[in-house]
DNA sequence: CACACTTCCTTCCTACGGCGAACGAATTAA
DNA sequence: TTAATTCGTTCGCCGTAGGAAGGAAGTGTG
């Protein structure tokens, strides 16, 4: 069958379209779960014939896994194909300030095999060992990486300095590609999270949504369309540096208005307003003092107040639909949310929802699983109808 | 075209993938305008084999002219193609308080023939008669129909009420279309200009840009990644709703920062600062009066201040590495554009271009020629290899 | 001027993949 | 047991893409 060397026959569309209905059918298969071929069949529009070959391909590299018959009515039975989500493993790194947390998941976001690293000697070579360290005998299955960069939200004059570019830009990622070979993805930790909440979140139900974190600093991830949008230079979202206040003023690479209303800065405030040891989680102490406290129920609304002029600025930009709330915004409590979300309504030109979001600390993973997942399928349009 | 009953053979991939390759060497053609087919193997990465059948029937159609053959070293002389704009015709229509203008373009924005109606009866009507008619002969080549709907930048009442939605949701783009039986974009006119500053103006060179239009309301329209994005709601760009100002206050319909810092409340304190007739370009009159008065100077310099926060707190949520002033905005002169750039490099987390549009009053025209042209092209993708 | 040489374009032909149709399989209803 | 029904598979036709080869139309060189 294969001669030796070859010669590259066709350069696009032959082998291009077989492929693309493979990734139809098995992102199909991924969303739904347990299906006959019957179901695939109307799923995809491709034809039974079609399909035989093509599931039986998928069952033999391990995509598929034959169950028993399926239940119906009358006629011969579906035999349910189920997704094995084995069958495509992908590796989430961490990069913070002095080690590497490394993970490796499958579709689900399931977690097959952690661990964290301190970080000694060179980065690119610490990840081209963990990784396939980690994923062991299922290194065959690892479709991607997705490493996470510091630096957008947690503040600090790395930020926007040149390092941050060696680290976004190409060196990390391309390198990683190369050695491991497969599909590298380098964003940071916001952006991954927004894709998270949108893949397996709060979001999973629009095209459209802005993830708030708030933490040391304060960022935004945004999801237009579907898609993560990073801007022109990768600076979307770094609404920290929003001159919503002339009286604010930013330093090295802290925006005006992160110095004053970041997870820090409320987190003096409330030292200030209930001395003694600064709370891990300064919001969530901030709205318990705020049901005795006057001093601090009047601070929370202001904090309120500057939070949805910051949240209306961005829907006046670009109309997210749903704002969702993240790191220290996400330990409002209802009521909190709530006059949020009164606050945005009252001033934004457009319908915009305001709630938590739902995945905190698995967000990061979830959107490492997404980006590579579709950095896998990158190109692969839709041929075919639409379900 | 449309037989009786022609009986479905295949669903998908088999013409679609003829007709994406159709494509991709119309769009090579129409950007490169003269080629041979040895260039447009090169450029589509075809085998010279495909493209000769399917050059013959571009010809035939009336896509490509033969010309005579071209230069070369040595070899056989390639004969040339050249690509015909008339073979694609485009309809722009503009919905305008109390009449329609309605323009025929060809591929490059040439205006082929146009036509100002008043509007009595029935918009969907009127469109559905005029634009046959100022097609004539050239009806076959209609590729699409674009229309521009007031009512975001113009402020008023309208901006934000249910009326709008009823012009830029279904009824007319849908009725337009089931009776033309081509593709229809409705959108807003802002959007339209950011698109075609983006295909024939100041950002052919970039992926994403902002588009700032300063006329009795602000609004902007958004570029990111190669495409026009509206938000959730059909709001982005909606910024003359930013809070940048705590003082100022919005009212129906009307943002707070518009209500402050557009074309009409610029021109009335030039009035105040030169008593006479309200001009019709009140800023570029604030130009020539700030050569002289110090008053005049002052206010300028404040509102070039409030122009770089706007555009500012833009690049903070969206980066959009270019930002093109439009309308009023346009009249600045050179010194005052600088000095806008100098204010907003200051204050901005992400190096921002800031320069005049350049297309004027031919943005919407070459924005609907490019939305009318993708919407043809719509869920083509890049099967090919990129040039 | 003849001859190679180069490059471009076309025609021929083959291999391949999609899918229509027919068929076998596995169950329920009668 | 038979009919009816639905699922999945195999077969084979057909359309198409593209490799290979060959004509076409020039430029250089002896």
């Amino acid at each position: 069958m294969t001669d030796v060397v070859t010669p590259p026959t066709s350069p696009v569309s032959r082998e291009r379209s077989k492929e693309i209905k493979r990734l139809s059918v098995i992102s199909t298969a991924r969303q739904v779960r347990v299906l006959s071929r019957a179901e695939l069949t109307e799923l995809t529009g491709l034809s039974p014939a079609t399909l035989t070959p093509l599931v039986r391909d998928l069952i033999a590299e391990g995509y598929l896994i034959e169950r028993g018959p399926g239940t119906s009515r009358a006629g011969r039975p579906r035999a349910m194909l189920e997704f094995n989500p084995r069958a495509e493993l992908v590796a989430a790194v961490s990069l913070e300030p002095s080690r590497i947390s490394c993970e490796i998941a499958d579709s689900d976001g399931a977690v097959v095999a952690h661990r964290t690293v301190r970080l000694t000697g060179d980065i690119v070579d610490t990840i081209c060992r963990s990784v396939p360290e980690l994923a062991g005998d299922g290194l065959p299955a690892l479709r991607g990486v997705a490493i996470a960069a510091p630096g957008v939200i947690s503040g600090g004059a790395v930020r926007l300095a040149p390092s941050v570019g060696q680290i976004e830009g190409r060196p990390i990622g391309e390198s990683v590609q190369r050695t491991l070979g497969v599909p590298v993805v380098v964003d940071n930790d916001v952006n991954l999270m927004a894709a998270g909440e949108h893949a397996a979140g709060a979001g999973t139900d629009v095209a459209d949504l802005l993830l708030l974190h708030v933490a040391d600093g304060i960022g935004a991830g945004l999801v237009l369309d579907g898609q993560v949008r990073r801007g022109a230079r990768g600076a979307a979202g770094e609404v920290g540096f929003l001159p919503l206040d002339p009286a604010d003023r930013g330093h090295d690479g802290i925006g005006p208005f992160e110095a004053r209303w970041s997870e820090n800065a409320i987190a003096e405030r409330v030292v200030a307003l209930a001395p003694g040891r600064r709370p891990d989680s300064p919001v969530r102490a901030l709205v318990e003092l705020a049901a005795d406290d006057p001093r601090a129920a009047g601070y929370l609304d202001e904090l309120l107040h500057a939070w949805s002029r910051l949240i209306v600025s961005c829907v006046c930009v670009i109309d997210p639909g749903r704002v969702l709330l993240s790191g220290a915004a996400a330990e409002l409590d209802d009521a909190a949310v709530g006059r949020l979300q009164d606050l945005v309504t009252a001033a934004a030109p457009s319908t915009t929802e305001v709630r938590r979001a739902v995945l905190g600390d698995r967000a990061v993973l979830h959107g490492a699983v997404s980006y590579a997942l579709s950095a896998a399928a990158a190109g692969m349009p839709t041929l075919l109808p639409a379900p």
